[in-house]
DNA sequence: GTGGAAAAGATGTCTGACATCTTACCTGGC
DNA sequence: GCCAGGTAAGATGTCAGACATCTTTTCCAC
C-alpha cells in the first residue's frame, strides 16, 4: 500500500532498509528459526551504518514477531507460529468488536466448517484420523475446568482444517476459534451437556470423515453448528451485558 | 512458572516497558487516531529515559502497526486498520506456503465469496451501493499497470465483504486477497480479457446485491470465481516454474 | 501582499562510553 | 583428576552529545 508512496518521493530510512533486508534473508530461509543471527557489530559492519540502525531495524523485526532478541545472548529466528501471526488479529478484534461480534463468529463457522469437513471426507490422511480421534478421547476423558475443555473443542476443529487437505483453511479458522475463549469457556459453563454434545457430535463427523462420505460430514458439521449457534444463543440471554474487561 | 520467579528473574527492558506504556494509552483513547503523539523530547523527560529508550519503542509501535512515524514532522497514531491485522498473518502464509497455495486460495474464495455474496444481498446499505459502484468504475475506467487493475480488482471483494454485515468476513478475506499480489498481476498480465471479465462479472454481482436477490447473488459469484479458477489455471500453465524472486 | 530565504523544531544517523547479562574459561582447592 | 567459584570476554541495554535532513513557520525584502 504504502510501497508505492515510499519509491515516489520518499527515501525509505536506514534503519527501514536494513530491516527489509533481514527481513528478506530470513524469509529466503538464509536464516532458518532458531539461527542466531550476526551480532550487532557485525551486522553494523556488513551494512556499513551505525550500531543505532542496526538495533532500531531489530526493534522492528523483535515487534513484527520474527526474531526474539536476549539480553547478552543475542538476536535469534523465530519460527513464526500460526498463532502467533493469528495474535494482531485477535487484537484487533477485540478492540473493534461490538457485542454482536458473538453472532458473527458463529455465522463464519457455518460457512467455514461444513466445507471443511466435506473436503477432509475426500483429503484426509491416516495421520489426520489419528490426530481427530485422539482429540476426541482427549475431550471425552477430560474433566477438567472450562477453560481446558473449551480448548480440547477448539483442536479438533483446527485438526479437522488441516485435514481437508487446503493450507489457507487452518489458518483462517484459527482466528475465529480463538476469538475471546472466554465465551467458548462462557457456554461451557452455562450448558450443562456442552461438553457431551460435543463429543458426540465430534464422533459423528469423525466418522463421516473416516468412511470418506463428504455428504455425511458436511451434513454432521451443519448439525453439529446449528446445536453451537443455539448455545450462543442461550448463553447470550444468560449474560445480556457481558462489558468488554480489558 | 511461578509469579514470583517471573517477577525476580524477568526484568522488562526500559523500552518495552514504555512501548507498553505508550500502548496503554493508545488503546484506552487518551491519544485517539490521527492524534500527533509528544515528541522524542517529551517523552525523554515524562518517562526519564535517554531518546535512544523512547525512539525504540516508538520504532515497535511502527512496526505494530499502531503509529506512523514521519520525519521532520512527528509521530501519530494510526487508526488500526484491518490490513495491519492482517499482515502478520500475510507474512506468515507467505513464508510457510508451497505453490500448491495458488489453488488453495482460489477454493478458499470459493467457499467463502459466495456466501458473502448472498449476505451482502440481504444486508447491504446504501453506502455499501456507492461504495461498490465506484469500485466498478474505476476498475472499468482504468488502464494503467497490472499492479492498479489488481488493487482495483481485489477492493471491489473486499468492499462486498464488508456489505454482507459480518464484521468478522472482510478481515477473513484481506489475507486471501493479498496473498502474494504477484500471482492477481501475473493473471492480469497473462488473461488478455481479465479486466473486462471482472468489470462485467462485477456488474452482475452488484445488480443482484442492489435488487436484495440473494439467490442470485450468489450464482454471479459462483461463475465469477469459476473463471478465475480458469484464469488461474492457465496461468499456472504458462509458468510452470514461478520460482520465487529475490 | 506575495515570494523566498532563514530559523525553528522534528525525526534520522553517527559516535563513544558505560551498564548489565550470559557464557566460557581458567584457576584454585579438594 | 574433578569440581566450584571467580573472572574475563562478548553480547545486548542505556546514556549523552553532536550533526544531518526534512517540515513548518516566521519574517524580511520586493
Amino acid at each position: 500500500m504504502s510501497d508505492i508512496f515510499s519509491t515516489v518521493g520518499k527515501k525509505p530510512s536506514l534503519s527501514k532498509s536494513v530491516e527489509s533486508q533481514i527481513e528478506d534473508a530470513i524469509r529466503v530461509r538464509a536464516f532458518k528459526p532458531g539461527d542466531r543471527l550476526p551480532t550487532e557489530q557485525e551486522m553494523c559492519a556488513q551494512f556499513g551504518v551505525s550500531r543505532t540502525v542496526v538495533r532500531e531495524a531489530a526493534r522492528m523485526l523483535h515487534a513484527k514477531g520474527l526474531i526474539s532478541i536476549e539480553k547478552g545472548r543475542g538476536m535469534f529466528v523465530r519460527s513464526v507460529s500460526g498463532e502467533s501471526a493469528a495474535a494482531p488479529m485477535n487484537r484487533y478484534l477485540q478492540m473493534h468488536f461490538e457485542r454482536s461480534y458473538v453472532m458473527d463468529v458463529v455465522r463464519a463457522r457455518q460457512i467455514l466448517e461444513p466445507a471443511i469437513a466435506e473436503l477432509a471426507a475426500k483429503n484426509r490422511t491416516d495421520d489426520d484420523l489419528n490426530r481427530l480421534a485422539a482429540d476426541i478421547d482427549a475431550l471425552r476423558q477430560a474433566e477438567a475446568d472450562q477453560r481446558e475443555l473449551s480448548d480440547l473443542d477448539t483442536q479438533f476443529h483446527i485438526d479437522l482444517a488441516r485435514a481437508s487437505g487446503n493450507s489457507l483453511m487452518p489458518l483462517l479458522l484459527d482466528p475465529i476459534h480463538r476469538l475471546l475463549p472466554e465465551i467458548k469457556t462462557s457456554i461451557y459453563a452455562a450448558v450443562d451437556d456442552a461438553k457431551e454434545s460435543a463429543v458426540q457430535w465430534h464422533s459423528e463427523i469423525f466418522e463421516a470423515v473416516r468412511s470418506g462420505s463428504a455428504v455425511a460430514a458436511r451434513a454432521a458439521m451443519v448439525e453439529h453448528l446449528k446445536i453451537a449457534e443455539a448455545h450462543a444463543e442461550r448463553m447470550l440471554r444468560r449474560q445480556p451485558k457481558t462489558s468488554p474487561v480489558s
